[in-house]
RNA sequence: CGCGGGGUGGAGCAGGGGUAGCUCGUCGGGCUCAUAACCCGAAGGUCGUCGGUUCAAAUCCGGCUCCCGCAACCA
């Protein structure tokens, strides 16, 4: 990290093709909290968002509502500051690629480029789906066919231009290997060997067939490919080669990108590579983290398993979502989510550990000193310095934790020292003290520790959760002064006859078993009519149309899978004649040996196809249904042959 | 042989040559200040599998196997 007084920390813009979940929140919340520390540490904080709004998916995700491109985004954007509000989370910042400042910076800085001799004109050539508009890699087609639509590709070509990545493989090559800019350590081998070791291929950064996009300002029928555009972000939101702002030569460069793992590609090879092409530092650290996955699911709309933070935040407090995600974070990897082991960590560390400390302390204080804490106070080191010695030194570990950043250490060096000062509870029997006024001084000096710990612990813990540790302060009686980052660093700030405010309940108790229950009510999807624009896409056939597709009924006899291959199953089917060999997408859903002897219909027609080098001779039928593909299974009293209508 | 990550007590994870550790759960005990919370103790693992290196392997090396992710627009 530099020596500034400066820190700048951005999340990735987020793209608005759907309304935001709980993985936007997963980096949001970790750059806040950082920054939010940050903050507390007297740092002047840059924390910057924003969306990424251009490209063909908006595109067509505006038309299909019949609404403009810009009408679209608006909507949605607006979700998404609604939902950063109601997570609290404190950016100074938000940018939009359709800001006209931002457009600015993106033409200047590719008329630069093109001046300096870094982009120049080519030819893009691929496998090209006409009715998506989209180009595609040999290797990202699906069997041969579009991945998006299924359709046949046909070879094209277009004119485009390019960004020379291929000059810059040795200074990124260097980047990644000798500076600690990328974390974790994991992710620079996985870049090395999958994109850099054998050099840098130039990057085609224009295309003419996306009209929502910022025009390329020497040739403008084409727009500039979203990652060029999106990336530049970092940058324009500082006012760099623009007026709107003026904060660049501040801020710049950035401190910390938060980003997860599959756009790290983009954070450490193409950012870099722009910023030296236009001879600008690269930020201190780009930071790649997991996902959060669902019993290692990846989260999906078609699995059903994305989950709606506002329903969480409202049931459970805003606070304990962001404890939970934090504290689940693990360095580098995924982690996984589920409702009820959330559930079980905000009952054990935040009602069990945290929130029955405060309760039972203050409680005590109440009771035995009416609210306010006598001066006279007898310390007792031996069973006192354990405790206050992990209270005073841990700052230290969090500050440490903060920069790597580890957060979920961070809180759970922090939990040590509250699940010490439950245990330092038992050790001194406060209720015992209680019983002999001679112990009264004893007694006050053992619930002064407990409230200072208290104290230290909810400041350390406040850029987590910023709504709930205002309470403790109340709570203890701490005024603003005893609650701040260097008060954190040592004991016995709090003073010395504090009167405490016995008050609300800081974490409810969740029942794990009736929560569940009403979150599965929950979950069960409603009725509601789909839309299907296959179908109204379609147009009406004739019947004749229809009679051209024989489809006939057959027996599965033997099924194996289709090396080399992941969802291709091979099948040989007895129609009622010499047999045939069909290829089917379902591995993933079926195992071979579970077929055969199945009965099922397949279309006797189709013209022979290559899959994965295996023959196809027909297709089965099956129906994409909401839990994946279902074959269609047909009656054993059908004979084999038979035709279907 | 596309690339990468992973398989550790019932669940979720950490450890990365020398008594296998944490959280949750279970069982037993203690306490009564507290949100039926807190504290102590116990049971439970031949660390996916086979082989190799070593005085010593969960850890290093090789084979096998299973799971997951990425593969140029997912946080």
């Amino acid at each position: 990290m530099s020596e500034k007084n400066t820190f700048y920390i951005t999340t990735p813009i987020y793209y608005p093709s759907g309304n935001p979940h709980i993985g936007h929140c997963y980096t949001t919340v970790a750059c806040d909290s950082i920054a939010r520390y940050k903050r507390m540490q007297g740092y002047d904080v840059m924390f910057l968002t924003g969306t990424d709004e251009h490209g063909a998916k908006i595109q067509q995700s505006a038309e299909k509502v019949g609404l403009t491109p810009q009408e679209y985004v608006d909507g949605i954007v607006e979700k998404f500051k609604k939902l950063w509000s109601f997570m609290n989370i404190s950016y100074d910042r938000y940018v939009r690629t359709t800001d006209s400042y931002h457009i600015e910076t993106v033409q200047n800085i590719v008329q630069k480029l093109y001046d300096k001799g870094y982009i120049y004109k080519g030819s893009y050539e691929g496998k090209y789906c006409v009715p998506c508009e989209s180009f595609w890699t040999e290797t990202q087609l699906v069997d041969g066919k579009c991945p998006d639509c299924g359709r046949d590709v046909v070879d094209s070509k277009e004119e485009a231009y390019f960004l020379k990545l291929s000059a810059m493989t040795d200074r990124i090559t260097d980047l990644l290997k000798n500076t600690d800019y990328l974390r974790p350590e994991t992710r620079v081998n996985e870049m090395i060997n999958n994109f850099v070791k054998d050099g840098l291929e130039d990057l085609c950064i224009s295309r003419t067939t996306v009209k929502w996009g910022i025009p390329v300002p020497f040739d403008t029928k084409h727009t500039v490919y979203v990652w060029l555009d999106a990336l530049i972000n970092y940058i324009s939101a500082l006012g760099y080669e623009n007026n709107t702002y003026n904060d660049f030569e501040k801020y710049w460069p950035a401190t910390v990108h938060m980003t997860a793992k599959e756009i790290v590609r983009f954070h450490s090879i193409v950012w870099p590579a722009l910023l030296m092409m236009l001879d600008v530092p690269v930020a201190d650290r780009l930071y790649g983290h997991g996902w959060i996955t669902f019993s290692g699911k990846k989260m999906s709309k078609s699995l059903g398993n994305v989950i709606d933070p506002f329903i969480l935040g409202e049931r459970y407090g805003v606070d304990a979502v962001r404890y939970h995600i934090l504290r689940e974070m693990p360095y580098g990897g995924d982690s996984n989510f589920s409702n009820e082991i959330m559930i079980n960590r905000i009952n054990a560390d935040l009602a069990n550990d945290l929130g029955n400390l405060v309760s039972r302390t203050v409680a005590m204080v109440v009771k035995y000193f009416d609210g306010t804490l006598p001066a006279e106070k007898q310390a007792c080191p031996e069973m006192d310095d354990e405790l206050l010695t992990m209270a005073g030194e841990l700052r230290g570990k969090v500050d440490k934790l903060i920069d790597e950043p580890q957060l979920s250490l961070a809180l759970t060096e922090i939990f040590k020292v509250i699940s010490r000062a439950n245990k330092y509870i038992d050790e001194t029997a406060p209720w015992i003290l209680a019983k002999n006024e001679a112990d009264k001084p004893r007694l006050a000096a053992v619930l002064y520790n407990l409230l200072d710990v208290i104290r230290i612990t909810s400041t350390l813990l406040y850029p987590f959760m910023p709504t709930t540790m205002p309470k403790i302060w109340e709570q203890i009686g701490a005024d603003a002064g005893e609650v701040t980052y260097d008060a954190a660093g040592k004991t016995g700030v709090l003073c010395p006859t504090v009167t405490v405010n016995k008050g609300e309940v800081l974490f409810p108790r969740i029942d794990l078993d009736k929560e569940i229950d009403e979150l599965n009510a929950m979950l069960v999807p409603e009725k509601k009519i789909k839309d299907d624009p296959d179908l109204d896409n379609a147009g009406i056939i004739t019947i004749e149309d229809f009679a051209k597709v024989k489809l006939r009924t057959g027996t599965v006899t033997e099924c194996e899978k289709v090396k080399k291959s992941k969802k291709l199953l091979k099948l040989m089917i007895d129609d009622g004649k010499q047999g045939r060999q069909i290829v089917s997408g379902i591995a993933e859903y079926y195992k071979p040996e579970g077929l055969i002897g199945k009965k099922v219909i397949f279309a006797a027609n189709l013209a022979p196809a290559k899959l994965c080098g295996e023959e196809s001779n027909g297709m089965i039928l099956c129906a994409d249904s909401e839990s994946g593909v279902k074959v269609i299974f047909v009656d054993d009293s059908v004979e084999n042959g038979s035709t279907v209508r």
